[in-house]
DNA sequence: TTTAATTACGAAAACGATTTCGGGATTTAA
DNA sequence: TTAAATCCCGAAATCGTTTTCGTAATTAAA
């Protein structure tokens, strides 16, 4: 079973090239009889195109790219889920990068991703980007790039988000109705618009009490290692000025947050109140059930590979200036019962 | 700033097209001086090579493919860290697909490998998949396939596994330390060696106890879908035979087995102990914290490429005959406490 | 000084598919 | 019967690199 290329079809046909490949893809030029053969025996001896021929010739790579931070949070489990299902229907690869949240890293991957090597791009910026250098000059080879979850500021194009500002309010509001007089929030970053809109939403939320409650420092921000946010929140909770009420605005803060309290025996609910911005199906069963803000991961990246895949389809189509934004939910379990 | 290839660079630069290349591949043809002029202009120029062009040229794609079921367990995701971990280096690109446990889908995608469109596949087989067709004709194209975590039995290629029969067993004991007399074992499929080796060990460690104990079937099929498998359970333990250890055999009948306890208001551990094969790192704030076999995910899926580009780096080295065995760890936790 | 070896580069042929263009054979219109 | 249109197919250019091979120019050996 050695490689037969078009070649070597059209030689055991008596065909030329051309004819054998025009037969392949349905051409009109080629007659019904023709085509037949050739199908048959494309199929008896194997024959799959060379992708690399094929995408050279016709500039088209059929492959997407996928660049996220990481894939240890569940949310980009169910997001490359969502992706895989529209790229599946339309035949395409998905390649998958992790930037681990450097901006060199994505920088690297965002170059490795022009010339023709992708016909678009799915991101989830780092959390260090800050400038977007890397991404218009992708752009301007006209290869379409989408947000899902974490956008650039100010860069136009496409994205798929949650309501995070309000999602950070309704926690807020959440946390006062059950009682909570000086809730905290566990910020991850203070530069990815996604959590500063989640931290402004808190405080908007908290707006609506009396100004004499809360803490001094209702936002915290947790943006070290895993090791250092932990020892963060374990002074917080064992320091002198211990919250009633945590928000964790991303799912990892908020397992911390668990482990922390089992640590160090403080009682959830009944000491501190915990909400945690999280898609894990474990949020139930967990000790106790965890009240969560669940994003819609899986539709999210499906509804960006949506639009990544018009915005392929039809070069001219304008994509740039759609913005969806898919609501997460806030799901009351026994964390934040009274 | 559009497309800028050799011919336009070597244009601007009075060269020809060989040299340009050659001065960009360092080749010792070409004297040191022309290199610096062309690296320079190349990155003011903003020149990337195109990957297909290349690749079509050099039968190198620089890519491997990751064939797995789903990445919705947190196996998987563990699993694309470890393989990515290593690709990084390599400066690999990873194609990911999902077979979602069919058969078909991953015979198309096995096929799709084909014809260079990756140097190396690492694959997770599905529940359907039961002959290996599909495998001999990529591997007779001469392109290495690992498997990791699930094997094809009698299927001539490396592979990467843990301790499957060992922690079955392993798992079995520590049910009747803990004074279980009808333990029984969730069973994810028949037909998967990983899940064979779990239910069998299991069945080997219950062999230590008296003959008389136990229940008349321990090892119980759970392949259907999500809700068939959630109901299976319930009826389970709402069933005259109520069982008072159950081990899972993946992650996710684990934490069906929670919730079938929480909904039904069955105690753990006090009525029943509950083991669970998995890598989830919300095992110790469940309720109660999980015992599990953890799996080492993360560092299966990198032996499992790191054997994978040794095939792929020297084509005449046989890795054929490597089979590593990466241990679980038995993690005890509180829903196996006495 | 002549010859041989080395250096540094360019012309051109791959890689395997797609596509434009042209032309012979057949059918339809005039 | 002749002219025009239609139908099928093949020759060859093309996509952008890589690599083989040939050859001037330079250097080293004789």
């Amino acid at each position: 079973m050695q490689k037969v290329n078009l070649k070597e079809l059209a030689r055991q046909l008596n065909l030329s090239i051309a004819t054998v490949s025009k037969a392949l893809r349905d051409s009109h030029e080629i007659s019904s009889k023709t085509k037949h053969i050739v199908l048959e025996a494309a199929a008896r001896l194997n024959y799959t195109p060379n992708p690399y021929a094929s995408s050279l010739r016709r500039k088209k790579s059929k492959t997407i790219a996928v660049i996220i931070p990481e894939v240890a949070d569940s949310f980009f489990s169910l997001a490359i889920n969502g992706i895989q299902s529209v790229a599946e229907l339309k035949g395409y690869h998905v390649l998958i990068y992790l930037s681990h949240e450097k901006f060199e890293i994505e920088q690297s991957i965002v170059a490795a991703c022009g010339s023709g090597r992708v016909d678009g791009v799915l991101i989830s910026i780092s959390k260090e980007t800050c400038t977007n250098d890397h991404l218009t000059s992708l752009q301007s080879e006209n290869i379409p790039i989408i947000f899902f979850d974490r956008e650039f500021e100010n860069f136009n194009t496409a994205m798929v988000l949650t309501n995070d500002f309000e999602c950070g309010k309704i926690s807020a509001e959440h946390l006062i109705e059950t009682h909570c007089k000086k809730p905290v929030f566990l910020s991850a970053s203070t530069s990815l618009p996604m959590c500063t809109k989640r931290s402004e939403g808190f405080l908007e939320g908290l707006k609506k009490t009396a100004a004499t409650t809360g803490v001094a420092e209702p936002v915290i921000l947790c943006n070290g290692s895993d090791e250092e946010n932990y020892q963060k929140i374990i002074q917080l909770i064992t320091g002198p000025d211990l919250p009633d009420g945590i928000v964790a605005s991303v799912e990892k803060l908020g397992m911390q947050v668990y482990l922390a309290c089992q640590q160090t025996g403080i009682k959830i609910p009944g000491q501190i109140k915990v909400i945690a911005f999280s898609t894990n199906d474990t949020a139930p069963i967990l000790n106790p059930s965890l009240t969560t803000i669940t994003q819609p991961a899986f539709n999210i990246g499906k509804a960006a590979a949506e639009i990544l895949f018009k915005a392929i389809d039809k070069p001219n189509y304008s994509y740039t200036n759609e913005c969806l934004v898919v609501p997460s939910q806030l799901v009351k379990r026994d964390s934040t019962r009274l």
